[in-house]
DNA sequence: ATCAATTATGCAAACGGTTGCACGATGTAT
DNA sequence: ATACATCGTGCAACCGTTTGCATAATTGAT
């Protein structure tokens, strides 16, 4: 049915092995010859079956992303969304597919059989697949994985943002702005970001440590802001999570008619669209998706060629200055 | 290197032609040898090489979803990342594989690599790509549209939730809640589904027609949202067309010291993450965007498995009443 | 003009499955 | 007991490429 490199080859008038090497540049071939093959693959709208040439040739073409999503919020988050898209962009530009996967349903079978059943010539994972058991499994397999992993970090290869950097700036930031009392607010414990993020709050943070881990919500962040803004000696400014307790903390401060910036200051963690447009616009740690998802592309295609061992790259977090913690007026 | 079809069969004792029946279930075996195959796959951990089977069998095994994104923003769209987990967990129920390809930039010559390099079985198309052109191109290969084209709407093969119903409806919930001159907020022209919204408020609405579409963004809302609640008989509610509409128009209503829901009522389309954290509360006209997902997998395999020919489907949307638009005390 | 080195192309065997056809074995009806 | 349908399995061709090896054609050196 579909036109094959045989009736390509037919008519040229050469052998389908030449036509498959004018293809692929492997070979010298007569600016003749390949001039007539080209003419005749014009001629009869001639496109490779990638499936013939896989199996052939022994890669896939494709890559595979990885996520643990038990509902849609997680393909919607936008570290992952923004990644995602960079990741296609990359994989797009080398000719490559990108297949995603979802691995939380399905208790690690995901993973295994887009490797060994030749789906894809690597993985891009995430952080919480990174376990002892998986890692036999996967083996020499190239991967990269998106994020920092809990365990095995010097082992693996992985590309993240600098949580603990990003978290440190925020909280410098705030300090030359003046404020004194600063406080952490949102993020879950068992998340190794967070904890990360944490870690560079304390760095940097001389004084009085006061840490509010929420389950994840806006309500959540709201309600411990409220409680925390109502003490005596309260905070007067917040590095948040994540923009959803960025949005409880605002609110909590509407209520408790504590002006943003002047009483309290804001920072958080991800540049979502709504940031700037909230009120007062958000200052924000920012961090490079697109960057974050091309260097992993190209990570994994250095390991793919075999060019390199297992590699760390962390890139560092970029302070987006808005209004919500500028108290200094200009 | 890796364990093949033919390994299995010899540690079995069979044919590979013997295997492969086993494995696709393809006609009737002993109970005995179907026993020793499953066996024999056990111990040697095999795992089907999919490029060769798909190679013969001609079935790639994978749907493509086409988007056609110029930057990072289309994928974190919750209607396109809700949907996209949707069609990854019908296609994986299926045992098929999930390929996401951007077509914007290269123009055209995606969709096109995709089908004729046998890549996928299937394709789900972004409305913006119905064209007479593409279409042609297309023949007869099987695909979904998610959304409703704008043209050749009855010869293409479609699933949509009903933008203009959903409109209806938030018109008709804010004119029972007392509302008089509701007007409509947001979106552009050019985006079908925002012509088609306009055109549920304008059926439902029987009073002066306000329609202020924007470029999309909360800024350009709220500017206009600002110009229009100045006039001395401004509207008392909005349909907004999206969030980011709805969050320019509340932080208007704050400014100018309207209460939500008091003297403004609001509804907004789409459910996005932050809505039910606003201040008010956004009611929401919701759309189902897991049954719209699943619902363009089942008809795509039903078209590729020849079953039907061009078909539509509509979906309803559904109210998430929330405070933003009861004025009436309960 | 002869021979070696190089270049351009063909031949045929993979790659790892699927599937139509054939055939022996078993079951059923007469 | 014979004829015929059914069942279970093997054989081998095929899916559409890539690629190592062989060979014919060309070039260059002597």
């Amino acid at each position: 049915m579909a036109v094959t490199i045989h009736d390509v080859a037919l008519l040229a008038g050469v052998n389908s092995s030449t036509v498959s090497r004018v293809i692929n540049g492997k070979a010298t071939i007569t600016p003749d010859t390949k001039e007539r093959v080209y003419a005749a693959m014009r001629e009869l709208d001639y496109h490779p079956n990638s499936l013939a040439r896989s199996l052939a040739s022994g890669l896939s073409g494709a890559i595979g992303v990885v996520v643990n999503a038990r509902d849609a919020e997680a393909f919607s988050n936008v570290f992952f969304s923004r990644s995602l898209f960079a990741i296609e962009q990359a994989a797009q530009a080398r000719g490559y597919q990108v297949i995603i996967a979802n691995g939380a349903q399905s208790r690690g079978g995901t993973i295994e059989n887009l490797m060994k059943e030749h789906k894809v010539d690597g993985l891009i994972l995430p952080p919480t697949t990174v376990k002892p058991a998986l890692m036999e499994t996967i083996g020499d397999f190239p991967y990269v994985v998106l994020g920092t992993p809990d365990t095995l970090r010097s082992e693996t290869c992985w590309v993240d943002n600098n949580n603990e950097q990003g978290a440190e700036m925020a909280v410098r930031h705030l300090q030359k702005q003046g404020y004194q009392r600063i406080a952490y607010l949102g993020g879950h414990l068992k998340r190794g970001f967070t904890k990360r993020r944490i870690r560079g709050y304390q760095n940097a943070n001389g004084g009085t440590e006061i840490i509010l881990t929420t389950d994840g919500t806006a309500e959540n962040a709201y309600m411990l802001a409220v409680g925390e803004l109502k003490k005596a000696e309260h905070p007067d400014a917040f590095v948040c999570n994540d923009n959803l307790a960025a949005f409880g903390l605002l609110k909590a401060c509407r209520e408790l008619r504590l002006p943003v910036p002047r009483e309290i200051g804001i920072v958080a963690f991800d540049n979502y669209p709504l940031a700037e447009y909230m009120d007062p616009p958000l200052t924000i740690v920012d961090i490079d998706t697109a960057m974050l998802g091309e260097q992993s592309v190209q990570l994994l295609f250095r390991r793919i060629e075999n060019k390199v061992g297992n590699q760390q790259i962390m890139l560092s977090a970029n302070l987006v200055i808005r209004a919500s913690s500028e108290r200094k007026a200009k």
